[in-house]
RNA sequence: GGAGACGUGGCAGAGUGGUCGAAUGCGCUAGUUUCGAAAACUAGUAUGUGGGAAACCGCAUCGGAGGUUCGAAUCCUCCCGUCUCCGCCA
């Protein structure tokens, strides 16, 4: 959510920034509610002024006289309740609109409609090169026992999986080394809840526009997509002290995602699933741009390193305005090789909010001058799994169907490689 | 799942229909005092919003939403949360 005050100030500048991002709001319509919103709000202020007033001379007067007030005094609260009235209608549409205004990307964003315009910022590692045949993560996880997606069908339908074996213990390493470089720079471990309220997921701008991508319980909670949501609620409705600023988090979770919609993408193996576990990293930090793109450059790079100690070809993507979420105001999506496809698949997305996320979240703190401000979220993928797996077990494979296991991750592992002799 | 108690400012804690945005204490800030500090004393110390250059003034907020009333922190209803006991489960 932005400020009602600079959504009036920089009507032009919101609209060109939807346009970037192809969102559609109509910002004049909520200038004109908001104009009426002020109008009533006013209105009530005075009728209300005059009722504490008279409401404290009757306290002092006696019998007659006081009955003659008394009865005045329904008249102007009759007026009060119509107005009241018509404020809450008004209020109805503005409090919609205001979460349909999304937030202004960066002038850093480049111009596009889909993640097939974003920009390539970085490209690191050779393309993978093989002297056989390569094959995919479904048929090499299958072979050695790794994975079972037909029971997976069987058992949790479409998209369904087991990870076995060998499998298991690989996700089980790619964990521990995330904990072991991500936690070393510094960021709170926590383990987050999955299964959260409706406030947080409006207050990080996944509700209400993305109900159908939630599965929602019938107690009324919905299942996250990511720990960002959880992460962030931690601090909901509080004030922080900006001393410990910045604030950094890594959050571990499980991950639910309906995939409304994308029913014919990746229907194979395990780049689309919809249960799988991350590790998120989320930062708070003091209400100033260049601290946002300071530490956003700083989480990608965390991410970035992570894949450099897997040994693993990638390219870092700043993603078009198109591709942008309504809060973010950048992002950087990391993509690693899948030889099988034979191209980069993300892996992680890094971005930032400036105060979307912590206006809705009603996150606050007080600066150096003593004025309460809402501080800068955001948030990077530190890693997930079993997402990373395919790219590990491709791009490790080797002619006789075995797999190679990472030199960072051989000592969560304890074996050099995955199936065959060991 | 059953029964009960409770939710007030940064914290503790008073307040059960009127002058209460809220006593008191602690904390915090500034000043006096001091060589300096402590102590003591004095003053100040919630947030949002509208008006105003400012001083300041209006309105709203005592877990949240609604209701009763001329008037609600206080009464009523629902929701959320915390605690205690019982039951159930791990």
């Amino acid at each position: 959510m932005l400020d009602i005050h600079f959504i009036r100030e920089n009507a032009e500048l919101i609209k060109a920034g939807a346009a970037k991002k192809k969102i559609e709001v109509d910002i004049d319509r909520l200038i004109a509610v908001d104009d009426e919103r002020r109008l009533i709000r006013q209105e009530l202020d005075t009728k209300r002024a005059e009722q504490n007033r008279r409401s404290n001379e009757i306290q002092v007067l006696k019998d007659a006289e006081r009955e003659k007030v008394i009865e005045q005094m329904q008249h102007l609260k009759a007026g009060m309740a119509e107005a009241e009235e018509r404020l809450k209608e008004v209020m109805v549409e503005w409090q919609k609109l205001m979460l349909t205004v999304p937030n202004i990307p960066d002038m850093s964003v480049p111009d596009g409609e889909s993640d097939a315009d974003n920009l390539e910022v970085k490209r690191w590692g050779e393309q993978t090169k093989f002297d056989f045949e390569p094959k995919d993560h479904v048929e090499l996880m299958t072979a050695l026992d790794m994975a079972d997606f037909e029971r997976g069908a069987k058992v949790a339908g479409f998209r369904g999986y087991f990870l076995k074996g060998d499998g298991v213990l690989l996700a089980n390493a790619v964990w521990q080394l995330a904990l072991k470089h991500f936690g070393g720079k510094g960021m709170t471990l926590m383990s987050v809840p999955s299964l959260v309220r409706r406030e947080a997921f409006m207050g990080t701008g996944y509700l209400p526009q993305g109900e159908e991508d939630l599965y929602k319980t019938q107690d009324g909670e919905y299942l996250a997509g990511t720990g960002e949501v959880a992460t962030m609620g931690y601090y909901m409705n509080e004030t922080l002290d900006a001393e410990k600023f910045p604030l950094k988090f890594l959050s571990f979770s499980p991950c639910f995602r309906r995939e409304a919609g994308a029913h014919g993408k990746d229907v194979r193996g395990l780049i689309r699933v919809h249960e799988f576990f991350k590790w998120e990293q989320v930062v708070l930090c003091k209400a100033e741009h260049d601290e946002s793109v300071k530490m956003h450059e700083w989480l990608n790079r965390n991410t970035e390193e992570f894949i450099e100690l897997l040994n693993i070809p990638y390219h870092t993507v700043a993603n078009c305005g198109g591709d942008l979420g309504l809060g973010q105001v950048k992002k950087y999506d990391i993509e690693l090789w899948v030889p099988a496809e034979k191209t980069y698949r993300e892996i992680s997305s890094a971005s930032y909010f400036h105060d979307f996320q912590t206006r809705r979240l009603n996150i606050r703190y007080r600066d150096t001058e003593g004025n309460m401000r809402f501080p800068h979220s955001l948030n990077s993928t530190a890693i997930p799994t079993p997402r990373i797996l395919v790219s590990i077990i491709e791009n490790y494979q080797q002619a006789d169907g075995t797999i190679k296991v990472p030199e960072a991750l051989v000592p969560y592992v304890g074996k050099t490689v995955l199936g065959g002799a060991r």
